[in-house]
DNA sequence: TTTCACAAAATGAATGTTCATTCATTTTTA
DNA sequence: TAAAAATGAATGAACATTCATTTTGTGAAA
């Protein structure tokens, strides 16, 4: 099936990722991961460059639906900032390789300019509840930008600390000091 | 001046990360850029490997003798939190290859296990100020890995939105924003 | 059910290009 | 004039991509 081989190779790449790293990865090894031949890789993408851009628009795709599918509409912000920040940092614990990916692909030179610009797309779902909680006067009035980078940022580090060993991020006391620290510094205070 | 020459190879490295991205640079352009033969490279460097990591001393000697500056071991905490800050956000926008290197050679196949486990050595000033101001019960109580990344974290999301035109961080008042709200992240509330 | 013909899919060896590194030769320095 | 420094053409390895060939799938006819 079509499909099926498709994703085996964009499967093959992301395991790749993370065995040898983004730069050391060829077509040949793609392959061989994928278990497919060389030129079958040419069959379902235009080139490596077309290959490595699918891939991201598919870690795009999964982790948005994954956070978006812990945000509550109709219960209080706090509770859909818990359940999003939870879903977004076990997401990427359970997959070093879509963290490692995402934080090179930003600088890779595949990158089309079209997807450069939507380079913060991953930060929609985030952006979408500052809003929401902007509105209902619990979340401070600062630009979109420093809210977002409130939360974004921190996770960013505390991630890499956690895959250089120098953070434990599965304890979930580590996460709730996290998740407290950032909604503290982005909500309003209530003393 | 052997010096001069090593210096002009690793500056040239810079402009040109820069100019075409770090994987895009090969040895003949660094050679060009720095005004020597590619030979030459090799008098001064034992390969590309060394060059990169050299080059990665060089940005974080640089970049930490600035931000320590700023640091009055006399004076307020609070002050010293602004100066550095300032000091290092101006640094990286001044400075915009150099944050692009560094972002990069995180991932980058020319890291040494010896380098990757003082990855983290961008965060030494940070971490000592944290250190004095936990004692002077100014800032929270948290694991030093969440309070460095309530700092370090946005920092890095804002660089990355002003080079991507999300936000003007030169603006003063953006700036001032942006600090204020990682400093009410770490401080004890004194309300 | 088996056979055959044709198309679609897959293969992987061959190709051409890019690029780090070397080293015989030349230039500079002392 | 001899040593040190610099040069850049030559080398060879790595690797993305191509394409002639092989394999697999499909369905009509026997």
């Amino acid at each position: 099936m079509a499909q099926d081989k498709k994703q085996a190779i964009l499967k093959g790449v992301l395991k790749l990722v993370n065995r040898v790293g983004f730069y050391h990865i060829n077509m040949k090894m793609v392959a061989q991961e994928a278990g497919v031949a060389a030129g079958t890789i040419y069959l379902y993408f235009k080139g490596k460059e077309e290959l490595i851009n699918e891939l991201y628009k598919m870690i795009v795709t999964e982790f948005n639906g994954n956070v978006l599918e812990a945000y509550d509409h109709d219960g209080p912000i706090r509770d859909s900032y818990n359940a999003m920040m939870t879903q977004a940092v076990v997401f990427y614990l359970n997959n070093k390789d879509y963290f490692s990916f995402v934080e090179q692909y930003t600088y890779a030179p595949f990158l089309f300019k079209e997807y450069q610009e939507q380079n913060f797309t991953l930060l929609l779902p985030i952006y979408k509840m500052m809003r929401a909680g902007k509105k209902q006067k619990l979340i401070k009035n600062l630009p979109d930008a420093v809210l977002l980078s409130m939360v974004h940022g921190p996770m960013n580090t505390m991630l890499k600390m956690h895959f250089a060993h120098k953070v434990d991020l599965t304890k979930t006391s580590m996460q709730k000091k996290f998740y407290d620290a950032c909604w503290e510094a982005i909500a309003i205070d209530k003393k």
